[in-house]
Parts: C-alpha cells; structure tokens; sequence
DNA sequence: TCGTGTCGCGCC
DNA sequence: AAAGGGCGCGACACGA
C-alpha cells in the first residue's frame, strides 16, 4: 500500500495509491499539529509513505517523535529515473525538463518555518505529485530491469530517512574535549582575529628561517614568492610538493599549515558553530553527487570529518559506539560487478590486496593497492601504470570492466551501475571540442586537446561504475541496518536506543547503550552479508568488515 | 563591499 | 609531454 502526503491549501492532505499510483481511497485533510498522530496510526499497517521531499516531510514527523519504515522520495527517485538507460523510453525520461528536476529546497530549517507560515499559502501539490508517482510508477513497469530499480529507488528513500535521523539524533561530541585538544596543539583559544601561541610561534619561526619578515604563509602565492627568494624552486605550495623539498623551513612550514588548516576548519569557530547541547547534527544530502553517493552541507561537513578531532566523539554515559567500516569496498564491488571469480578468490580470505599478491600479479601489497587504485581512478603513468599489463592478465574481468566503461565514456556515451543509475551525458562544451577535433581547419592542438578531455570523461566513466555501485552497496547496508535496529529497540524512541549516528561512505557509527552492544554488531555484519546478496545475488565475493566496540570514535582503527 | 574563482586540504 | 575519480569548505585574490 502506498499513501501520499502532500500540502494542498496549506494543510497536509493524505492519499492512498494502488501499485500504479492511482488513489484508491479517500482523500483525507489533517490539521497541521495532528499529522504526528495520523501518520503513526496508519503507520501501523506498514504503507510506503510517498511524497516530494524526504526532509521537508520527515523532519516535522520526527519532532513529533514519530519515525515511518519506508517511503518514496519523489524527488531523489526522479532524478534516477530521468537519467537511467534503463527507463530511456519512458514518458518520464523524455519529457521536457519540470520542478521534479530543481534541487531540493535549501534546508530543514526552511521546512520547519514554513509549518506555522500561512503568508504565503502554497498551491495544490496534490495533483503534481500523484501525476509524477504514476508516471514512476510506469517507467519503472516498463523499464528494463524493473527488480533492479525497484532495488535502487527503495535504498535511496531508505538512505533519505537515515539522513534526516541522523540529522535529528546527532553525532554525540564532548565539546570539551574538543577544547582541550585544540588548547593543546593550538595554545589557548586566542582573542578574534589573533593567532594561538602555537601557530605565533611557528610564523616566527618560519618568517626568520625563510628571512621574510612580512610572510603570509596563509596566503599562496605570497608564500611561493618567499619560497623563490629562498632558493627553493617549487610549482605549488602543496604539502606533497613542499615534502619534496630539502630545506630547514619546510618542517616549520608543514607543521604551520597542518595546525592552520586544523584552526580554520575544525577549531573553535567550528565548535561554536556546529555543536549544541553535546550534539554535532551534519546535514546530509542524499544522492547529492553524480555518482549517487552521498553529498554533506553546513559547515560542518560531516563527510570530511578529520581524524584529528574524533577523540570528541564520545559515547554517552553507559552507551557505546560502535563503528564499522567495510575494507576494501570499491575494489571488491568492481570485482563482484564483473563476476571476476580470480579477485574474489583473492579477496576471500579477509585482505584483498594481499590476495593479490598471492597470486602472483604483483610483487608486494603496496604494489597492489596502488595498482587498484589505478585501475578505478585511470592511472597512466608512474608505477600505477606500470603494474595495470600485469593486474590485467591476471583479472582481465575486472580490469576490462573499468576499461570498458572508460572507452564509453571517451565516445561520450553514458555507462551504469549495477542497480541502474546512470552517468550525466558530457556536457555541450565536451561535445563541440569532439566534433572540432575532425571538422575542417582543425589543428593538432585541437585534436590534442579533445583527445585529452575524453580521457578525462572515460576517467570519470570508469570511476563511475565502481564508486556509484558501492554507493548503492552502502545504501543497502544501511537500509537492512536501519531496519533491524528498529527490530532490536522494541518501543522505545529512536534516540532512547541503538540508533544510526554517522555515515561517511563506507563506513557506519552506531550509538547504543552498552548491553546491545555485541547484538548491534551482529546485526551490522548480517545487513553487509545481506547487501551483497542484495547486489549480486550468489556471486561469491565477500564484503568484510572492520567493527570496534569504542567509547571514543578516535579509540575506532 | 560584494560575488566569483582558485588554491589547498580534509574525507572516501 | 603528461595525462588519478568524487566531494565541501575556508581563505585569499581579484574584479565589478
């Protein structure tokens, strides 16, 4: 059973749908403050809730302590669909673009005004809903492979509710503690617009030895000017260019612009900014990259989360945290992909890379990591492109894979991932220097130059298929885990038990008081073993993970 | 003063 | 000749 929820006059407006999406009920109006109430009763008969925005939606339901199982968010489902080889046919595919194609309205915060907001009445959504939920509805019956859609378009609403409950619980953070591992490595918090002794006294320092007495380090090119004065020839001031340097301001200087970078982005600013009452609430974004992972905003940027600061997050008093992080995930998905018996064999025994070198293909474990690596990003050159002959005599399957979605690519064609999400088309700028390339009066720069920017999309092509795959793995993941944690709490709330805290691509933190402990990991192991099934049916390729049971996420690896 | 572009770096 | 994918953000640089 499917039931929609929409805003019609102001009010929300709920709607059954049969499987096609036409109403099969009556059309019910809710006071605003009764649609905590109204949703959890009809939550009882377990429907797919449907409606336009995860967030929008999901937010006003959880502050009124009330959580849904499954739904339908028209929004990220469309995006999918609209570009999916797949449903290319389909009347939704090839219709002219509409409002289901804009972003998503900015934030949460957005959607909780707009609850008590009667200035701007909005129109009837209802009848644009219901007519984009049947026209899904129809391009999904009518696609190629309508299992596997269905597959990916429930991982995707799953993940949207996972995010807007992480947003709701927060990542639990001892501001604190925080404090006092910035005190220690910065010096004390200094007045707005000072440095902290720490990084004083390294300026100090580094303006003596470089003999430049006015030296911005924090400024590029003012730093690359002072560098050339002191004789040192480098073409950036990136840190890998500088560590190739000799010279006895480079120690001074990478210690300057690891602590800088620390203050700037994670030091009190931060702090104020992003963590309240010992919550830090990352705003996730659901497929907010190309590739369908997950995209973060705010300044918190939960998907960039340093491993410096994560002595902060610490479990609340008689709870843990329990983190888990699948090894080796894109290589084993590429390797699962394409049904490469050779990889898998390799990866069963726990470490993939090492299975590698088992069997002969390259002579050590960094060799086989870098040569992976290589493969999905698209190395050429260096030792990444030396070792790829071998890696692809000894895993023609997985090799050819990524090399086939490159060659696509390069043609301007659009490849997909396992469960059906397809890569943007080039863009028209790509297009015209193709075409220029062979056109009359073209110039060997010109060939050159189209012949380099269609590499680059094969790079991104290539990429596409691993990265994108694994997303959907991890979706999946976290859709089983979700579910068999809320089987795990009985009645409690979400936040009175184990609950999702933290994603960040391949990786999960669970919070839970201390006696479930050892139940939530079973249960995180059975939703990866689940998700690969999910994926790839019985093909043998194991998806091992890293779990520890820690009272401090910095205590986690 | 503002918006936009670039750099550099954190994460996977 | 060389050629490594995807992000978000803060600080600086620069031009309107």
């Amino acid at each position: 059973m499917f039931v929609a929820l929409f805003e019609s006059a102001g009010r929300p407006v709920l709607q059954p749908l049969d499987t096609e999406g036409f109403p099969t009920g009556e059309r019910r109006e809710v006071d605003a403050r009764q649609l905590g109430p109204v949703v959890a009763e009809i939550e009882r008969e377990n429907p797919r809730w449907v409606w336009d925005d995860t967030t929008r939606w999901y937010w006003r339901l959880l502050s009124a302590r009330v959580r849904v199982e499954r739904c339908v968010d028209l929004r990220l489902s469309h995006a999918i669909l609209r570009g999916s080889e797949l449903t290319a046919g389909s009347r939704l595919a090839t219709a002219e673009r509409n409002s289901w194609d804009a972003a998503a309205p900015d934030s949460v915060t957005v959607a909780e005004d707009a609850l008590f907001d009667l200035s701007e009445p909005s129109d009837d959504e209802t009848e644009d809903a219901l007519a984009e939920f049947a026209l899904q509805r129809e391009a999904i019956a009518g696609s190629a492979d309508p299992a596997r859609l269905s597959l990916l378009l429930a991982a995707e609403s799953a993940g949207a509710l996972v995010a807007a409950e992480m947003l709701y619980a927060g990542l639990p953070w001892r501001a604190d503690l925080h404090d006092g591992l910035l005190t220690e490595l910065l010096g004390a918090r200094p007045a707005p617009g000072e440095r902290p002794a720490k990084l004083a006294e390294l300026l100090d320092t580094l303006r003596a030895l470089l003999d430049s007495p006015e030296l911005n380090p924090d400024s590029p090119p003012d730093l690359l000017k002072a560098l050339g004065r002191a004789g040192l020839m480098v073409r950036s001031t990136r840190s890998y260019e500088l560590k190739k340097v000799e010279h006895p301001a480079i120690p001074v200087l990478l210690e300057y612009k690891k602590l800088a970078r620390l203050l700037s982005a994670n030091g009190w600013h931060w702090l104020d900014t992003n963590v309240r009452d010992g919550r830090f609430h990352p705003e996730y974004v659901p497929g907010g990259v190309v590739t369908g992972r997950w995209a973060s905003k705010g300044g918190g940027g939960a998907l960039q989360l340093p491993k410096q600061v994560r002595g902060a997050v610490v479990a609340d008093p008689g709870w843990k945290l329990v983190v888990a992080d699948a090894s080796q995930l894109e290589p084993r998905i590429l390797a699962a992909m394409a049904g490469d018996q050779g990889m898998a064999e390799a990866g069963a025994a726990g470490d993939l890379y090492a299975g590698i070198v088992a069997s002969g293909a390259v002579a050590t474990r960094d060799q086989a990591k870098v040569a992976m690596l290589g493969a999905m990003y698209g190395a050429t050159t260096g030792e990444s492109g030396r070792l790829m002959p071998a890696l692809k005599r000894a895993y023609p399957r997985a090799i050819g894979l990524v090399e086939t979605a490159a060659r696509a690519g390069e043609r301007g064609e659009i490849v997909s991932t396992r469960l059906g999400r397809s890569s943007p088309r080039p863009g028209a700028e790509w297009r015209e220097s193709q075409s220029d390339a062979y056109g009359e009066g073209a110039t060997d720069a010109d060939a050159s130059r189209a012949r380099g920017q269609a590499r680059g999309w094969g790079r991104f092509t290539r990429n596409f298929v691993v990265q994108g795959t694994a997303a959907e793995w991890a979706l999946c993941w976290m859709a089983n885990l979700r579910k068999s944690l809320t089987d795990l709490s009985g009645d409690r709330w979400l936040t009175d038990t184990a609950h999702l805290v933290f994603f960040m691509h391949d990786e999960v933190v669970v919070h839970c008081p201390a006696e479930l402990a050892p139940r939530v990991e079973a249960a995180i192991r059975q939703a990866a073993v689940d998700a690969g099934r999910l994926l790839f049916g019985a093909m043998p390729v194991t998806f091992p993970l890293t779990v520890a049971v820690v009272d401090d996420y910095g205590k986690a690896k």
